[in-house]
DNA sequence: AATTGTCCGACAACGTGTTGTATATTTACA
DNA sequence: TGTAAATATACAACACGTTGTCGGACAATT
């Protein structure tokens, strides 16, 4: 007999987001088994049927949240002449931003932002392949450096409540991208 | 009647010590007061007379860590006529590289990465307070991609075992800050 | 009618935080 | 200076809550 994934789905669904409402709101070392089923309206025992852990849950969250990015290199690849592609990053950030700006804040996941960096990276790798000049291993840590600075500004943005129109913080983006911070900083 | 300090700083540390192997190890999560007090050696309960939980230990540790930030800004004042005091930033990142490299870690903890920003953004800011022309707001935005950005690139140095000399990673340093990352990653 | 998927209740084991107690060390006073 | 009271430190035991598992009830599929 096979499963019944209407059902199934739906449950995993109502656990997902009674864990999520949860880890909104606090710490995931204090959310418990017992908090998230009886948000949900499940026994515990169900519980265990579809995740081994509270951890769990978050990980499976973060699984299905990875793949979304190596979905769009095609278009996110930057265009021949231009720089980053930061719009295409904000718009990415920003379609998934009930995920993205929690695991990305104070309270959030720090594995996370490394996945995504890590996911980001071959594809930058091959939009900027073509120069040979650059240095293998330097050229990984100035990917690591723009993706921390641009995960850091983009949270930042979602935590002020985007205080800054989104075509200001591209504008920005680009210019310390392309020219730097300390032109911006010290006239 | 006085405290022993020798004696409960010792216990302290032991304890503090204890933890921080654990903490090196795995997730907090995991970590019990148990396995704690047994590795330094004490009873459970000797434990709450120090710390409230496991996360209070990780707390205090955080507050001892971040003040060394605010004892070193009169030297830690960019040059009036040059950058981010980037080989600062690097030596005080190395001086507690036991703590950092972990903290700043896929397991550690997102909140310490803020609290480091934080602490570096008022010395910055009075540092470049001469520039008058840039919005304040827009100010905060670039701080916090260059620290973003600073603390990625160091984070991901440790990580690597510091392949490239530290004479380079600041060089390296400089040069995106100063000019940007778009001119040395497409020629 | 039989089989399998989904959910539930109960159980043992473990970890938590607290409270009362024993031992060692400091202080006060003779 | 020597002794007894006071207190600091560490410990053992307790009640409680959470965890993960296992067998069974009920419903849906074939």
């Amino acid at each position: 007999m096979n499963k019944q994934p209407e059902i199934t789905a739906q449950t995993r669904k109502n656990l997902i987001d009674a864990f999520w409402s949860l880890y909104c709101e606090k710490r995931i070392e204090k959310i418990t088994v017992k908090e998230i089923t009886q948000k949900a309206g499940y026994n515990r025992g169900t519980f265990y049927e579809y995740f081994t852990d509270v951890y769990d849950v978050l990980e499976q969250i973060e699984q299905f949240l990875i793949p979304t990015l190596n979905e769009l290199p095609p278009i996110t690849m930057p265009d021949n002449n231009m720089g980053m592609p930061v719009d295409v990053f904000l718009k990415l950030y920003e379609q998934n931003s009930k995920y993205y700006s929690v695991l990305l804040s104070d309270n959030g996941d720090p594995a996370f932002a490394s996945k995504l960096k890590n996911s980001t990276k071959p594809m930058l790798k091959q939009a900027f392949s073509r120069n040979y000049d650059l240095d293998p291993v330097e050229f990984d840590f100035i990917l690591e450096y723009v993706l921390s600075g641009m995960i850091g500004i983009m949270s930042y943005w979602f935590r002020q409540d985007k205080i800054l129109p989104a075509e200001n913080l591209i504008a920005l983006m680009y210019d310390v991208m392309e020219n730097g911070v300390m032109k911006r900083l010290s006239r």
